[in-house]
RNA sequence: UCCUGAGUAGCUCAGCCGGUUAGAGCAUCUGACUGUUAAUCAGAGGGUCGCUGGUUCGAGCCCAGCCUCAGGAGCCA
């Protein structure tokens, strides 16, 4: 960091590795603390601290340093290091540090140390999540997650949205976005109880029963009202029992809500906001990309050549932004589905028939690997099957009800993106809340901004994991999330 | 939750039809070498075969239940 243009480095500093690595200059004092990846030799250090890929080779004089010192230097310990940067006498990297004086600041036993110099499996560093940021690929996956995260507040900062966080706990189970988890002071072995032996939550810390939010896109809309353009970045939690290797019971979510937005509003501010943090991610982490496209190329060299990618993983990213996302409606897509080959010769495992049912994710994947072999945005989705605050369309000339949602569907993922034209009418929306079920009177909030003042507006939900999976090219989430939750582990 | 597969050394795996002392590579340790890049060479140590029960003269292997993991499905973001 304090890397000055006159050559002059003050040497009680220390210095990133990433800035020594990129740095031109040769023949100049610096000092290095990191954690050593490998000591070959008795002579090379590969020192990493996390500011980079890319590991600093560090040149002991074994000859000349303590023995007990040099058995000290093991794959894990801490350690600083200073001495003079120069061109590198070996292949392999342009400079490397000769040391002149090395300290260990942390040892680390080689004999339990779970990471060694050696490739891991996923399911093995998943076990050790606490430690699994010292290796290449998760350095990668973090900073690249690091960087996504930025770019969104910088998108939406420059577009003048306000970032607005929407509450963790909430008193609403109304939008039925899936399974919540509750939140609760009682002793769960003795809950206080009414008079009909019932849990009497009036007793607990609310007041009420309360859980963790699945979703802030309510209370967002509540802020659309007023400052016209707001996101949220935050956790979202949904106790379902999935396991899978696109869900969490802990993720976080980007839910943008717009006042005066309509339905095509919505997805061009989707699609732009994709292609942004993507773009960002590419110039802001080329070596990390680039090391992920490597890792993603060796894993596929293991699979038959059918299953393999036709693209790597920047091909697919740069292909992602020179290229519009094909929109179509749902109805289009089914009518697509149903004249389609695998259909046809009755490889889906649900065969697409009618109009009106869910598609399945043998279906979307056929939509958007085979058929557009690009991100896909299907909108107009069926009434029935969405969610009750979707704007509802004019029944059509063939009598179908549908509603102007659109989803977001990319490659290998699947649904990244879900959202819709708000229902702005009162009281088709209360007729609406009425047939699903849902009770008008705990949202009463929610409906008053159709009371007073209702403006058509717009919003959407971005799986953060799901993005940060589409970006590293990585096949599970809960490996690009630092600690994942899922059903039966809560571990660190 | 359902389907399929897996659980054997620190890690990744092999282990035949149920049969003597359970193997390999990597990692670790010891020694050699000393401009290495997954260093190399020689040697050594390292095991409650996921757990519980059952069948059998005998179980890593067969059976039942449970636990955990992986992949797929559903739910979804």
């Amino acid at each position: 960091m304090y890397f000055c243009r006159s050559n002059f480095i003050i040497m009680s500093q220390r210095i990133k590795i990433k800035a020594l690595l990129e740095s031109e200059q040769t023949d100049i004092q610096v000092l290095v603390k990191g954690w050593v990846r490998t000591f070959r030799n008795n002579q090379f250090i590969a020192l990493n601290d996390g500011s980079t890929n890319g590991n600093l080779q560090v040149v002991v004089d074994f000859e000349n340093t303590d023995p007990a010192l040099l058995k000290r230097i093991t794959t894990g310990a801490a350690i600083s290091a200073s001495g003079t940067l120069v061109a590198s006498l070996g292949k392999g990297q342009k400079v490397e540090l000769k040391a002149s004086a090395i300290e260990v600041l942390g040892d680390c036993d080689p004999e339990t140390y779970p990471i060694q110099p050696k490739k891991h499996s996923l399911e093995f560093l998943r076990e050790n999540a606490h430690l699994r940021f010292r290796t290449n690929t998760f350095g990668a996956i973090f900073r690249v997650r690091n960087s996504l995260a930025f770019a969104i507040h910088q998108f939406f900062q420059e577009r003048g949205f306000v970032y607005l966080h929407t509450p963790i706990i909430t008193a609403s189970d109304a939008e039925g976005a899936g399974e919540t988890f509750h939140v609760t002071n009682f002793d769960l072995a003795n809950p206080p109880k009414d008079d009909t032996g019932a849990v009497d939550f009036k007793e607990d810390f609310f007041g009420r029963p309360t859980n963790l939010t699945v979703s802030g896109q309510l209370e967002g809309e509540l802020g659309a009202m007023a400052l016209s353009d707001i996101y949220t970045f935050g956790p979202t939690f949904r106790a379902e029992n999935s396991n899978t290797t696109r869900h969490l019971a802990e993720f976080w979510m980007i839910e943008p809500e717009m006042a005066f937005y309509d339905l095509n509003d919505n997805m061009d501010l989707a699609e732009a906001l994709l292609k942004y943090v993507i773009k960002y991610a590419l110039e802001k982490n080329v070596e990390d990309i680039e090391f992920l496209t490597q890792r993603l190329l060796d894993e596929e060299k293991q699979k038959p050549q059918q299953d393999r990618s036709e693209m790597t993983l920047i091909e697919k990213l740069q292909f992602c932004l020179n290229n519009d996302f094909e929109r179509l409606t749902y109805t289009e897509a089914i009518d697509i589905l149903k004249e389609s080959t695998p259909n046809k010769k009755k490889k889906f495992q649900y065969p697409v028939e009618g109009w009106g049912t869910d598609l399945q994710s043998e279906h979307e994947r056929y939509l958007v690997e085979k058929h557009f072999k690009k991100p896909v945005i299907l909108t107009d989705y069926p009434k029935q099957i969405k969610a009750f605050y979707m704007r509802q369309n004019e029944t059509d000339m063939n009598g179908n009800e549908t509603v102007r949602a659109m989803d977001i569907l990319f490659p290998g993922i699947g649904e990244i993106v879900g959202g819709s034209q708000r229902e702005e009418r009162l009281d088709k929306l209360e007729q609406r809340m009425d047939e699903m079920g849902i009770p008008k009177e705990e949202l009463w909030w929610y409906l008053d901004t159709r009371r007073f003042g209702a403006c058509p507006h717009a919003g959407f939900g971005l799986g953060f994991e799901r993005l940060v999976l589409f970006v590293t090219g990585m096949g599970n989430i809960r490996d690009v999330i630092p600690f994942p939750r899922f059903p039966k582990n809560a571990e660190f």
